[in-house]
DNA sequence: CTGATTCCTCAGCAAGTTCACAGGTTCGGT
DNA sequence: ACCGAACCTGTGAACTTGCTGAGGAATCAG
């Protein structure tokens, strides 16, 4: 099973121009299936495997630009999986997935080479970030993309996480700085709070839904005070971030 | 199983302008990989031999600018290595891997033609730097690369281990000049923790995280007291350097 | 062998961050 | 105008994360 959908106008592509290619292992039919949803949104070609075996054997037909793994497998372990997968395609990327509480999971040696982790619970835009992050060091995909994203004078930088608009520096908080980057990544396109809660929140989160608000709310003071906002209201619908030309 | 990628702005390259070649010869597969891993993350193309019979195969077909050897093999000894490698490429610099407690003079015999060597367990960070340091000493690299980092007012001769900030001499220990290297090779990137600790610390480092913080406390007190800040923290996400301007 | 330096653990404190709650405000429809 | 729904935001509590002093172990130099 391997499918593509390209909503993204800004999708990351390869070399040719096609699709990026990625898979996704994990044994939790649900964390997968949520997993491979995002990654497609993406525009990029994904399959999963439930077992370390398969994802071996996936890789094998796949060729992937890049893998994310969950360390705790119930047949193989991770590093495992790793070495195996390594051993035919050595400079894939992998993003591993690990249990916050995990016993120190033995991620050591595992960033060494430029690889990346995350724990779960996750949110599905670190994830998506991450990934994106891994591609663009490996020189995987085509644009010679830069980390930095600009919505008329908002400019971020997702290497050194600064964040400035018309040249002003703002400090954000590591939510407030997840929540502003899915809104650049998605310029002049409504964004319900349903949306963002499943997107900027980790994947378990159980809350109130009014977070939502709140952190907008903390957002337009740090970047719409005192200037032509930028963030906008559509009430009953959701928020836009919009140049404010 | 040959190859290479490019992410590092700054990567060394030979003089054709073609990714730095390095051989690495190792019994052990985990570490093996790992070197092989850090140095492709360098940009280098990376080859690897897991017996001295296979290391001097290797050489031949690679034609590697520099080679780094275990001298504890189950066929060769390194002497034996080393020589036959020198038959046929008498000049490639060559960097040991011996095990803390070896005989010193076996080592100083190795090392005598301008070779050197770091002892196991050592730190990425470590072996990068003098594989870097033997290949700008053999001129085997393009760049008339100097041995200096600069980062704002901060300088690191990286030769001499001298460290100053706005002329004025600062005196760090091993430890915290090995980290201030790798902020200063990765000036205005967010590091994580995980990724200083694998970089900076032994692969077989199994203690407190926090010892990160610590040496950054340490830092701190060296290159930021009463001064502009460069060394910054990421709540939740890591520390950045940043010239001070 | 001895003292000095360096590395590291531990633990308590400080500060930053996330979030629930609730009262206030705005908006759109009638 | 009025009403209810949707949205905004101040307050503060719970929690997480990071900083640093104190001291022990290991290492190094003389």
């Amino acid at each position: 099973m391997t499918t593509t959908i390209s909503h993204r106008p800004d999708a990351l592509s390869r070399a040719d121009g096609s699709p990026v290619r990625a898979l996704v292992v994990d044994d939790e039919p649900t964390l997968a299936e949520l997993l491979s949803t995002a990654l497609r949104y993406e525009g990029w070609q994904v399959d999963h495997a439930l077992t370390g075996h398969a994802a071996v054997r996936a890789a094998k037909t796949l060729d992937p630009d890049v893998i994310v793994l969950d360390v705790m497998l119930p047949d193989l372990s991770g590093i495992d999986v790793l070495r195996r997968v390594r051993a035919t395609h050595p400079n894939v990327p992998v993003l591993f997935l690990t249990a916050k509480d995990a016993v120190e999971d033995r991620i050591a040696g595992l960033t060494a080479g430029g690889d990346d982790y995350v724990t779960k619970p996750f949110s599905l835009e670190e994830v998506v970030a991450r990934l994106r992050a891994l591609l663009r060091r490996t020189g995987a995909v085509s644009s010679r993309e830069e980390a930095v994203l600009v919505v008329g004078d908002l400019r971020m930088d997702e290497d050194s996480h600064e964040v400035s608009r018309d040249g002003e520096d703002i400090r954000l908080t590591a939510t407030e700085f997840e929540l502003l980057r899915y809104f650049m990544r998605n310029p002049k396109r409504v964004l319900s709070k349903a949306q963002i809660l499943d997107r900027v929140w980790q994947y378990d989160f159980g809350g109130q839904a009014n977070i939502v608000e709140l952190y907008v709310s903390y957002l337009r003071r740090k970047i719409d005070k005192g200037r032509t906002p930028m963030l906008h209201t559509l009430r009953g619908v959701g928020y836009v971030l919009k140049p404010s030309v």
